[in-house]
DNA sequence: TATGAATGAGAATTCATTCAT
DNA sequence: AATGAATGAATTCTCATTCAT
């Protein structure tokens, strides 16, 4: 019964992913449910309410982010292709959906912390690289990050489109100078 | 008469652009018209629903950005600078919010062919400038728009940020060798 | 309009009053409006929810019952048959019922407010009686407005039924010695 | 398993005269489970439902009143003193509570006609003081027993408050002649 | 037999829209 | 023409009860 347990929370976290992204972030908790075979009783069992359930979305792919980007610093990747290869994570996963979730309501705490603790780790990747000459040193490692940020979370994104090129492209050279 | 209509109008969509920006695109008819110093009747006489007020908004500020793209052909702009100027202009428009608007429902002719019209005098404002070679060649026009949009289409975005500044600059130089 | 809006209004209360009465203090709001011959929502419009309702029941009692006890010092009626006259008041309106009502959540600082003056009122009376030697004194005041509450504040409470009579007779002499 | 099972029992009312006490008669049945220490499955299977539970408390208080006045009377009390000894107690029972609880259904006809067998005993005991002269004889037997509901039936109703003395002291006595 | 997951009917509330004044 | 009152469908959430394990 736990097992079943576990199995309905995923579906219904699929399910919510699915029909967020089909009717935009207004998608109703009993149509959820419905899409998830379930009754709507079950899934306030497993989140108390809507709030909870876009937090355990968020949430969860903040902590598959970290995961990811602690994987590909534990495999030793060159620094400046961890951009790269995260972007590529990125364009994976649903993540201009999850930041239109995340918007509808202020960030509770477990999320804020989470989303500092992404960020610093890519603030660092990005002052590590500008260390190497990889990222250049004009900008912001925050801003780095802002932008990472802004190139991921757009509906539709690929890692090779054209705004991922242009970005990853004009991060790693100095800038150009100013036409007259 | 047609005067007040006129004013009430007004006063109508920038109530509505108020709101919208306070309190998300969900404000409510009834408070955008007491914003306007309306009842929600006189609300519903300029508008007949919602998607109405919003088409107006929508199509109100592609007309704007329309007008603003042929404003700065007449005035014969060097073509490098256009794209600067259009980000200049476009910063201090809500683009972000009338974007988050204009997904809720899908686009009705009027605005697709607005949309259109406004996308194809960019497309060709790219095309020139890759004949200039102001803008490198390898990215499509219609990427071009596309990198223009997002660049433009953020909540606080403004001319100078980091995004703007590495986008801008990554559209003017040839990409940059890959690193081997 | 103003006038439709009041009658409304009024349709509201005495719906809610007669169906709080029939069915428990749980009825719905949907049948409430439906009894006022009215849909939900005009009733919300009157009142923001279940808790407004209630508290214009309770604090639209609580006045009309200092109304009448200030007309009744204004009537000059002898001290000593104020409290009978008072309960025969009460015994006409839904005090039981309002009563219940009223415990469902905390009073707000109105009805709090009102209620204090009300039993300030009630208390002073007591304690005038007291000293004409028409109420007994080994009973406080404030015991006193507590007895006159008990008394009135149950279902199908009678001016003359066995406990009013007991307890206003009770009021009135001093205690029986206890028997040995 | 007999005696797990009568434990059982016993543990899901006294959580559910906890529960009703401390958050009203709304209390949720799968809290009162909780508060056994149990699952909800295992309520349900004690009383089918919620009625049942409510039903055995209610049952059980008449019972356990029966038995008190039987015992009284067994005991050889004076009959003067009895209905004070009845007060104090069920001053010790949560009969406000109870009462409350009760009213929400209708009472089925066990309880109807134990709640008749109390009153009958009852409207003896009164009748007999009556008869020795000990309770006042305008007032019927079936008021009698009333008022001593009345008095008993309060939320904090104590055996010596002002209420329980004025009546219990009014009852002892004629009436008072009313006052010119 | 005990458990707690699942169910769904029902309740409160919101808000776009209509319509009487 | 302007107003704001009325409407009711849609939505979120609760809780008694059932049932699989």
């Amino acid at each position: 019964m736990r097992a079943d347990a576990r199995r309905n929370r995923e579906r219904i976290i699929d399910a919510a992913l699915g029909l967020f992204a089909e009717r935009g972030p207004g998608a109703a908790m009993e149509e959820i449910a419905r899409a998830a075979g379930l009754g709507v009783g079950t899934l306030y069992r497993h989140f108390p309410d809507r709030r909870a359930l876009v937090e355990e979305i968020a949430v969860g792919a903040l902590q598959d982010l970290r995961a990811e980007v602690r994987a590909l610093e534990a495999l030793d990747v060159p620094r400046g292709q961890v951009l790269e290869r995260l972007v590529a994570y990125c364009a994976g996963q649903p993540f201009a959906l999850i930041k239109a979730l995340a918007e509808e309501d202020a960030a509770p705490a477990e999320r804020r912390e989470l989303q500092a603790e992404v960020d610093g780790l890519l603030e660092d990747l990005a002052r590590r690289a500008q260390g190497e000459g990889t990222v250049r040193r004009d900008i912001a490692p925050r801003e780095v990050v802002e932008l990472f940020s802004t190139v991921v979370c757009r509906p539709g994104a690929r890692a090779d489109d054209a705004l991922a090129r242009v970005v990853l492209d004009g991060l790693r050279r100095d800038p150009a100078p100013r036409s007259p």
